[in-house]
DNA sequence: CTACAAACGCAAATAAATTTGCATTAAGGA
DNA sequence: TCCTTAATGCAAATTTATTTGCGTTTGTAG
């Protein structure tokens, strides 16, 4: 009878390899210079493999994208939402610095939203930093703080950032603190709408 | 429509041709699913030409994406800037929504920066919609307008936009205004230190 | 331990993309 | 008009990607 999933044996072995060879080429040569063949070598299994595994190079490089960018870092509890927000718009912004951050990104996006695709692609992208934002305007307002709209932050805190990821324009403390201080209000009070 | 003036000789009939093709291929299949054979044969001219020509599919469809979406968003010229940039929002938003927007953004992103590629592919993709925020800022600071920098522009206004298209979030009339807004000053300044 | 089926590797076959060499055509200037 | 040059077309050659067929390995259930 058929078996649904083999955890843990050679499949995932070979999971493994084949996701460290994609993921050191897509560092080195960027997403659109490798093909199913060179991570075959590098990886050390059959290319036929990969074909019938994934079908094409696309499917391959945007699973590995996903789980690198998907990949849990801690979220900050400093105790106030504002300077929640300073740090983890600074790690963001790290990750998609880091080696091979950005080129993942832009796979990510290159296989986003096509009508028809159904939303599983981007949903699954985006998701858990959704849930991260959500999460830390929750414990906000369980303090007692008012808080920004959920979508104010997407717009004007996690869209710069990668935006400008896209661009290779810098993001550092300063602009970290300034995207926190919009959505915060610059002094205290703040009274938006 | 069918006046379409195509000044120049033969290299520039071809060049409309071959651009026609590229656009209507990736509308119908996206831009993954096209090959400079495809566009070659849609043509009608010989595929040798157009490798000699542009070399590959990215270059020539990056070079048709970049004039397809600065097409799509003439500048507007009001009188005041807050309503030039929700004018230039909603534009941009609407010509991102047409069909094949989405996707030729798409082929912008997955062109964007790749270290090593220097900064070519990402300045030909947003150089052009820069150079509209340069021009309308100017304008409003030639009017004697207190101006937001460009980059405020970029992060806050376009920022939001190209992350809520990859979102499928809608873009109205209201958000528009909203992101004007923030960058104008409403009614009280929002641009404290 | 044994049997089974999925996953794998290998080599050949196929298909597709890309390059190359050369003849031809068209545009712009003298 | 004629002449020069760049762009194009075409066919063959070449490379590269992808598929296919078949035997082998390897977990896992029984």
């Amino acid at each position: 009878m058929p078996r649904t999933t083999r955890p843990g044996g050679r499949t995932a072995r070979t999971k493994a390899a084949v996701f460290e060879a994609a993921a050191a080429l897509v560092a080195e040569r960027g997403p659109e210079a490798v093909a199913m063949t060179d991570i075959a070598r590098r990886a050390g299994v059959a290319a036929t493999s990969l074909y019938r595994r994934w079908g094409d190079v696309r499917a391959l490089l945007l699973e590995v994208a996903v789980e690198k960018l998907v990949a849990d870092s801690p979220l900050p509890d400093t105790g106030s939402l504002r300077s929640d927000l300073r740090v983890w718009a600074r790690r963001v912004a790290a990750g998609l610095r880091a080696p091979g951050g950005s080129p993942f990104f832009r796979i990510m996006l290159a296989n986003a939203p096509t009508p028809g695709d159904g939303d599983i692609g981007r949903a699954t992208a985006f998701g858990p930093r959704l849930q991260q934002i959500a999460t830390m305007l929750d414990r906000a307002a369980a303090r007692g703080e008012t808080v920004p709209p959920l979508m104010d932050v997407i717009d004007h805190l996690l869209a710069p950032i990668y935006m400008r990821t896209l661009f290779g324009a810098p993001i550092g403390a300063a602009f970290a603190h300034d995207l926190a201080d919009r959505l915060c209000g610059p002094a205290r009070g703040d009274s938006q709408i």
